[in-house]
DNA sequence: AAGTGGTTCTTGATCGGTACAGTAGCCGAG
DNA sequence: CTCGGCTACTGTACCGATCAAGAACCACTT
């Protein structure tokens, strides 16, 4: 079956390994800890501590003989779950993805910002715990999971996993989040960037909007009858966004018909995008909450033999780096979700100190602007 | 002030504690432990940790009175780190991404990988922990964060990181590196796949072939003098790719012009792809380490007036998500990376459970199949 | 010679829990 | 009336480390 053997070159070293796991079978036996070192060398273990902890506490000859034990023995240093509990913090920050964790691996916006946090906590030495919502077979993850704050994003309102989180007394950052006061909160302006996306449409003289947006219960899809009041129970986000399309537009006098999209998935969005451009009159322009939603419309758009932007114009949101692989290269609203990431990964690094030295913390709320960037998508109303 | 004042009564005694539960008073709120609500309700740790771990222990009446008193005090159950001590596992596996983290976060097979294991490890309660490789300050995450196992992915050979683990005798998968006998090891088969790709161009009449690869040093770009030496050192994946290419362009009798590429984006790769495609006579194909690459040089393609397939064939490799959102749509070597993590995660939690139970283990190796996926960037050789 | 100050190491308590081996009270069987 | 067998709890000993004091020793003052 395999027709191509095994694979060429390598012919590397094993030496070494195998010892390891053959000491790692009997090393699970009998442990080596900071006693059984200090036994060796004969000190106490507050010394062997010391030497791996502050070298300033001992002579540098006995460090040097503490620490040739210790990796004759093959010790690798002070125990991370002892020293978490002794020390009162784990040295992990947690994100709390509520819907599925994939989502934080998929998202371009998702991706960005947790680059961005992990490019920020790296040099503080903390690591990143990703946690799940619901932990099936009774380990619920923010109640069960040792972290010294959480990263609280994209998470719906009634999240039982968030309030474990707030009753644990962890310091949290709420992330794109309705800010809450006692806790910091980052997030962008929405509202506003919604504001710039329709503006732009109106002042291209489009007077007929479709709409695509998610974030509501996955149940409602379809074209919605009362867009505000169906709205009211959404995702923060998804309400800024939408609140911002339809302020705009109305005030200008435009027509909007909004569909909510089941799931934040290009093939979900480009079935809503067929449904709103096969309408008669067609709507002139597309406002779509997110870039992978607008990318969908693109691809319904093309499938129709509508083009873009001289049949339907198209607006994105986010930015996202697929806003400018697509063709045509996406209108949208600009976000640094990357900026973000640093922000949040700031915000909670700071509360963490505040919370370690006892001061009361004074919660920061940070909003980053949003601005439009104009690109193919979109082009004066036609007709 | 406190809208929830100190706990009501509580005539415990705090003897011993007190000292320091009143610097904790104002630092962090009066710590609640098994003691305090064993305090409160008259009986002892033992029991109050039973009503949370084990109701078969005690009556139903005492259980209930004690969770009662539990959530009055603001308790959220026991200390995860304490209990990680004791039970002597922590919870969480860890992923090891060497380069960057972020690369875990941007490349679609990474972010597929680390989906199905997210996907895989959520039934089992575990948490996923990313360790950065490189944690400055003094802080090495691969040996001060508190694991029960690991999933090495993506890593360069020389990782210190890597070194760290083994010594820690954890649980290792190794995931795209080259199969350590010891180590429970998954990856596909790369070698396969790259001849499949090597096959199709050759089939098609190709005889002049560009390649584009990363995963060498950094340091060395452009093109190769004498690729199979040159790529000696490089990563696992990357070696075993460019062996496929080249073993099936040499038996063909096909020219074969390797570029390396610094880094692996798509800017970088359309860098190199204009310099393989600018010389006369120019390749009539490109074989491409990657998706990544492989749009980096339809870009460049496009930008010099070349037509693909028409002008110039390019392959891929993974099947990225990407592959189908370019266009015109990748011909590539489909892996699965979302089987991949599963798999990884599969076989982590069976070498988890082998650690625990003290059975010697049996280190898997798994090799998934790679399979062509024919679209529209492949075509004929012209003339 | 006693006092001062600085290293270098040790002791005992503690972090918050869980495992394991009791112990008491109670019930039916012999 | 006593004993095995339950049920419902309790006591003690860790898990592997760190912290805060304290002790021993050394060189130097004064």
């Amino acid at each position: 079956m395999p027709d191509a053997g095994p694979a060429p070159a390598s012919g590397g070293r094993y030496a070494g390994r195998s010892a390891a796991s053959a000491v790692a079978t009997i090393a699970s036996v009998a442990r080596v800890t900071l006693q059984t070192i200090a036994d060796e060398v004969g000190v106490s273990r507050m010394t062997v501590s010391n030497a791996f902890n502050r070298p300033d506490q001992l002579s540098a000859a006995m460090r040097a003989k503490i620490l040739a034990t210790a990796d004759r023995l093959g010790y690798t240093g002070p125990d991370p779950t002892a020293r978490a509990l002794v020390r009162g913090s784990s040295g992990a920050i947690g994100v709390l993805l509520t819907d599925d964790l994939a989502y934080g691996f998929r998202d371009g916006v998702a991706t960005d910002f947790l680059a961005a946090v992990a490019d920020e906590l790296g040099p503080t030495g903390l690591s990143l715990t990703l946690l799940s919502s619901e932990g099936r077979d009774g380990v619920v993850p923010a109640r069960d999971v040792a972290v010294d704050g959480v990263l609280v994003f994209s998470c719906s309102l009634d999240s039982t996993a968030r309030d474990w989180l707030v009753k644990r007394g962890l310091p949290l950052v709420l992330v794109d989040q309705e800010p809450d006061p006692g806790f910091a909160s980052v997030g962008i302006d929405d509202y506003h960037g919604a504001r710039l996306a329709a503006q732009h449409l109106v002042d291209l003289g489009h007077r007929h909007v479709g709409i695509l947006i998610s974030g509501g219960s996955p149940g409602t899809v379809g074209r919605l009858a009362d867009p505000r009041r169906e709205a009211e129970g959404w995702k923060y986000v998804s309400r800024q966004r939408l609140a911002g399309f339809l302020d705009v537009l109305e005030a200008a006098g435009a027509e909007a018909v909004a569909h909510h999209v089941a799931e934040h998935g290009d093939h979900a969005a480009a079935e809503q995008a067929r449904e709103i451009l096969g309408a008669n009159p067609r709507p002139t322009a597309l406002l779509c909450y997110s870039d992978v939603l607008a990318a969908g419309a693109l691809r319904a758009a093309e499938d129709m033999g509508l083009a873009v932007p001289d049949d339907v114009s198209v607006v994105g949101f986010d930015d996202n780096p697929l806003a400018t692989r697509v063709r045509p290269e996406l209108t949208t609203v600009r976000q640094d979700a990357y900026a973000k990431g640093t922000a949040a990964a700031r915000a909670l690094t700071e509360a963490l100190r505040t919370a370690q030295d006892g001061e009361p913390a004074e919660p920061v709320e940070v909003v980053l602007p949003t601005e439009l960037v104009v690109r193919e998508s979109s082009g004066p109303a036609p007709g």
